[in-house]
DNA sequence: GTCTATACTACGATAGAC
DNA sequence: GTCTATCGTAGTATAGAC
């Protein structure tokens, strides 16, 4: 079966939200990009507002599916925590659109006051959700003494940035690790990258910063 | 002395760019913050790319000021690069929209297409001679055997998005972190953070990743 | 250097025919 | 479900008085 208007237009939204923004993108070229004439937009969202929003929940599905998995997994935190950059590197590169939805979804968040707010409350669910599993995984860790003794929301802002950022870094992150940032080479060694800074940083040995004893 | 109305400019125009984007703001909105009619910008700023391209060039010339002493001391890589660090969060902590206009910056790279190209070359090369640095800084360390052999770009990318990404998050980081992004506390807590990331990882110990070895 | 007035385009959204 | 036509607003930018 073909793909029903509404995917259509999520679709070329969903392109154009992540190299454009919210704010630059018009609903006049989403709607002729998709096929279609401007208006006939609104008869499958209602306002600009909740079209940019049912993007982003799409985008969250797609994550939570691939990443909740590797999350309920039984075993040690480090195995589940490699797992799990595994799986999220997966799921942004999947749709190279996604991290910079991520991104910007961050930045826009004052830029539609609080319209359709019923639906930004349903995306924001979604992301605890994945975020809440993914902390109490690095908890567990540090309970166990198997990681440092560090707040596991640093630990999971280091993470987003090692990899949500980097793969929404475009041009720039490409020109700095010289290879298209979603080539499966590029992927292979971003994934090791990440691993190897969650298991020994980047010095080789060495006194800890600040006199913290392991 | 007052500051001058094209600093004026500047400053709003910063505070908003960073929080809208680049097409999320209005010249309306910036004249009428100024204190001057919309017309009056054109004065000052012959377009809005130009408007905005001088609001990145500050950035960066701050950032600069900051690093440069830093990066220029002799010195172990180890020591260097903890020095750069902490100055690179003082420079992203001074004023807190640095961080968010530095990723939009990222983002936004195609939105103006290829207009005011000679401010927009100006504002690169600030860039690249502070990322060399820092390049050259990370393979120094990775020669010398104190850091493992990593690709340069693969740990500046690391370092850019747990130290800018951090302060560009915003609400969803301080809800992470539980606590004001740019607190003293918060900015002293993030700058052992990402210097123990650098030093021994997240894992106390532990067998590395497809099995390479030191 | 700032203002008012204006030109032209695009925006999001609605009405109503088919 | 898609279309044409239209509304009202706001966008960037220019012209010209003061």
């Amino acid at each position: 079966m073909n793909p029903s208007s509404r995917e259509k237009i999520l679709d070329v939204a969903e392109a154009l939200f992540a190299r454009r923004g919210y704010s630059g993108v018009g609903l006049r070229e989403v709607a002729t990009a998709a096929g279609l004439g401007k208006s006939s937009l609104f008869h499958h969202f209602p306002s600009k507002a909740e079209l940019y929003l049912a993007v982003l929940r799409r985008v969250f599905e797609r994550i939570d599916e691939r990443l909740r998995p590797a999350l309920r997994n039984e075993g040690e935190p480090v195995m589940r925590l490699d797992a799990a950059i595994d799986k999220l590197i997966d799921a942004l590169v999947e749709h190279p659109t996604t991290a910079r939805l991520l991104l910007r979804g961050l930045f826009e968040e004052d830029e539609f006051a609080t319209e359709a707010a019923v639906s930004q409350a349903a995306v924001e669910n979604a992301l605890d959700s994945i975020l809440g599993s993914l902390q109490q995984l690095i908890q567990e860790g540090v309970e166990q003494g198997v990681f440092r003794a560090a707040a596991p929301g640093q630990v999971l802002q280091s993470l987003i940035g090692a990899t949500v950022y980097h793969f929404a870094s475009g041009e720039f992150g490409e020109t700095l690790i010289g290879a298209p940032l979603f080539s499966a080479e590029a992927v292979r060694l971003r994934k090791r990258e990440v691993k190897q800074m969650i298991h020994q940083g980047l010095a080789v040995a060495g006194p800890r910063p600040e006199g913290e004893a392991s």
